[in-house]
Formats: C-alpha cells, structure tokens, sequence
RNA sequence: GGAGACGUGGCCGAGAGGCUGAAGGCGCUCCCCUGCUAAGGGAGUAUAGGGUUUGUAGCUCUAUCGAGGGUUCGAAUCCCUCCGUCUCCGCCA
C-alpha cells in the first residue's frame, strides 16, 4: 500500500512513477474522495467529541442529583446526525480503500523502464552452457524414459498441472530442497521456519495478494453456513505469504535486525490465465516446492540487501554447475507489491532458453505498510521495517535444471557434486 | 467433536454502566543522590488517524481494553456473533 500522506503531497511524482509500470492513477477522483474524507472526518469527530463531553456533562449533572432531562433533550438527534456522518465517511474511507489497496508499488528509480518482459535489462551472466555431442533430451522425456513421472497418475488423482514424481527423480527433488535449506541456514545465516501452508485473508492482503488477484489462489470454504465471519482461508501461493506476515502487527527492536528467514514449502497456484503455456512437464503446475527466503530490514538497508539476497539464490545455482542470467525486470514486468526485482533465469538445454527460476524482491515498506510491521529504536517512533524475499530457489524448476543440463548420452543423470551427500553418495541415478 | 473458565498497556494485575486511555506493581528511559555495586528520591513511559502548521515540533480532536455488531445521552463494564487461550472428556499422528 502506497502513503495516503505521498499520495496527498506529491500526487504528480506519484501517476509518474506508477505510468511507468503501465497502470493508470485516477488522480481526479482519489483528490475528490480526498476532499469529501477531509470534510466528513473532521465532521464526524466534531460531533463525537460534542458526544463524549454532552455524556460527561449527564453523568456530573445526575451524580450530584440535578434534573438531567434538558440535558438529554439537547442531545436528543445528536446521534442520528453522528450516525448519518460516521456512514458517509465509512463509506468515502472504503472507496479509498479499495483504491489504494489495489494500487501497485512505485517502480524504484533503479528499476528499468520498460513496457514488457521485452525490456528486461540483463546485469550479470555466469557459466557457460554445455556443449553436448548428442542429441539433448528435454526433462520430460528424460524422467519418462526412466519412470520418474506421471503425469497421467496426477491427472488421474488430481487433474492437469500435477505431477507424481517418482524414485531417483523424487529422491533427487528431496535432495535439492534439504541442499538449498542448508545452505542458505549454514551458510547465509537465515534462520529455518516451519509455516503454515494455508492462510486467512488478512495475510494474503499483507503481502499484496488480496484483493486484486483472488482468481490465481486457492480457497478453502469456511466450514460452516452460519459462520458469519471474513473466515475463508486459503493454500499459500508461496511461502512468502506465511514468513513475511510473520511480522504483522509486530514492533521489533532496530537491534534485532536484519531478520532472516529461509522456509520449504509447496505453493499452490491456480494460474489462472496461464492456459497454453508451458502445458508439458514440471515448469508451470498447481503445486511446486520452493525454497523462499525473506528478509526484514531497516530502510537504509533494503537496496544492499536486495543485492546479496540475490547472491544468496545464485549462490545455489554456482554451487549447483547451472548456468544462468540475472536480469532487472523493467517497471512493465515487476509484481504488484514490489519496488525492484531481480530474476534469475537458468539454462534449460531442452528447451535451448533461459528460465525463470529465481525472482528476488526488495517491497520497501509496501507490504509494511499493509502488515503495519516496524521497528524502533529504543524509545523512538515506530517505522515500517523493509521488507524483501526471493525464491531459494524454485525446486521443481531446479530439478527440471539438474536433469537437462546433467544429462548423459545413455539417457542417465549425473549427480551434481553437492547434492551426492543427500543421495547416499550416488554419482549417478 | 462435547463441557466449563477466561481474553485489559512491554509484562503482571485492578476495574463490573459516567470524572478510566485505563489504579497498583514490575520492567524500561531520563534526572538527583551515592566512592564502586546495591539501595533510595523525582519525572516520564501505548498505537493509529485527523485538524492547525513550512514542519516527523507544539497545541488540539478522534479511535482503540481479542475482533465485529447491538443496547444507551454515555460501554473495558450489559447483549449477540466470531476468533483465540486454558482445564477436563472424546478422537487421532
């Protein structure tokens, strides 16, 4: 959520930075509901303090005894005029509301611009794609040929866009998620966390998936019919969801930060809009494992934590032999709640392009703000903390990586060095 | 799933329709005192939003006692719904 205090002072700078990232500000209507808020608010609040000192007066007058009937009929349509400005003001409040909250984050001024993925501007590259001298194989008829996937089982049990995996391929995909845990723990200094993988809709707000983009979750129904409550819950679409509420509602002390947290969980993802694309195999499904890391930073901070956020998902794929691309995505192509974002794309031989397989965010206070998560410094004023997160990477996509770019000419996959330890020592499945 | 008890500030804990944004204690911050430590004295110590303002200063208003509704001139206090915690029973990994 953007500050209504920005969006009041410096409206112009505002439609700029979010024209950049194609959506359009209707800053004529927000000043108007601006205006009306400004009139009802101070209204409102003049009749409740005329309420609260009117109810103060009754209560002296009636305990030293007094007739406290006049008293009560000068308030009498005291609350009807109250009730009718507290609604038009709920009323003004919720249109605004609804704006801001479906309002995307301002691009930072190092994101490129940019109308589309087109406009990705690549900044790092590392490693060389291997020569091979037979004919690649893409991962699905890699793992069919061996009997590591069925797609028809999950169609079956589920429907399309699931997968079963099977044997070396399903141990292997264990293996990656325990490497990139490790890691990322032992090495980069984030602590594990165990979360929920579904969540209520306060949380999905938080992190800026609700309300705009209901149709890509899953929902679970509340239970009961006379359950009148905001109960729906829903499968988490990446663990940043759970982490990252972590901190809603929660003051910290500045001393306490940076936090880091690093979580496996399956994401779930209804993709609506997807259809089409990537139908075969393991790289766009309902359900994937992914290694999420998160982190809670002091303002200063975010932007030097974005960049080693990064190195920590790359880290992962230097150690993993994969070669890949860092690229800036533009304004056009950055999500909804974030400022700037960095994808890591790694080298698929089967399908002789770069994919998407890391996507590492710095929100600023965008989420923050929605989640009211800050930090202070002593006795200081509260300030909203930072927040960042980035994939750790997307297992299946890793699995899917480590099979093509791992493959021999007999169709068998050798096993990358650092995963040999999770694999009881096996070179090659 | 059944039955009962309970949800108050950073923590503990009073309050049971009016002068309570909330006693008291602990903790924390600052000041004084003390040779150091300990002890003691004093002051302060929630969050959000609005108005005023060049201002995150000051002044002022509003809201918040698990959440949301209701009754009332007035609700932490009464009523309803929900959520959560604890205890006992049942069931289960």
């Amino acid at each position: 959520m953007l500050d209504a205090k920005l969006l009041r002072n410096d409206m112009g700078a505002v439609v700029e930075k979010l024209a950049r990232r194609g959506f359009r500000f209707d800053a004529e209507t927000f000043n108007q509901l601006e205006q009306q808020r400004k009139d009802l608010q101070v209204k409102t609040e003049q009749l409740q303090a005329q309420r609260n000192q009117s109810a103060k007066a009754i209560g002296k007058a009636k305990a030293q005894g007094e007739d406290v009937q006049p008293l009560l009929d000068a308030v009498a349509d005291l609350g009807e005029q109250l009730e009718q400005a507290k609604q038009a003001f709920d009323q003004v409040q919720h249109e605004m509301d609804m704006i801001l909250a479906s309002t995307p984050n301002l691009p930072h001024d190092t994101t490129p611009i940019g109308a589309s993925e087109d406009e990705n501007v690549e900044v790092a590259r590392w490693g060389e794609p291997r020569q091979f001298d037979f004919e690649v194989k893409d991962h699905v008829a890699l793992s069919e040929a061996r009997g590591w996937y069925d797609n028809e089982a999950a169609t079956k049990v589920t429907s399309a866009r699931f997968s079963v995996l099977k044997g070396s391929m399903a141990r292997l995909q264990r293996a990656l998620t325990q490497f990139m845990l490790d890691t990322h723990g032992f090495e980069h200094g984030y602590e594990e966390v165990y979360v929920p993988y579904i969540v209520n809709q306060d949380s999905l707000r938080g992190t800026g998936q609700l309300p705009k983009f209901a149709a890509d979750l899953y929902k679970i129904e509340k239970h009961s019919e006379h359950d009148t409550s905001d109960r729906d819950l829903y499968l988490i679409p990446t663990a940043e969801v759970p982490i990252t509420n972590l901190m809603r509602n929660e003051i910290i002390d500045e001393d306490a930060l940076p936090l880091m947290y690093v979580a496996h969980t399956p994401c779930f993802r209804s993709e609506a809009g997807s259809y089409g694309k990537d139908v075969k195999g393991l790289i766009r499904q309902h359900q994937f494992e992914k290694v999420e890391m998160v982190q809670f930073v002091h303002p200063d901070e975010s932007y030097a934590a974005l960049e080693t956020l990064t190195q920590h998902a790359a880290n992962i794929l230097q150690k993993l032999g994969l070669p890949y691309r860092m690229m800036a995505l533009c304004s056009g192509d950055i999500g909804f709640s974030s400022a700037k974002t960095y994808d890591l794309e790694v080298w698929l031989p089967g399908q002789n392009a770069y994919r998407e397989i890391s996507s590492c965010s710095n929100f600023e206070d965008f989420q923050s703000r929605r989640m009211m998560a800050r930090f202070k410094r002593g006795q200081g004023k509260p300030q909203l903390l930072h927040t960042l997160n980035g994939s750790g990477l997307a297992v299946g996509r890793t699995l899917v990586a480590v099979l093509e770019n791992y493959q021999n000419a007999d169709g068998s996959i050798t096993v990358p060095e650092v995963l040999r330890s999770y694999m009881d020592g096996i070179e090659q499945i």
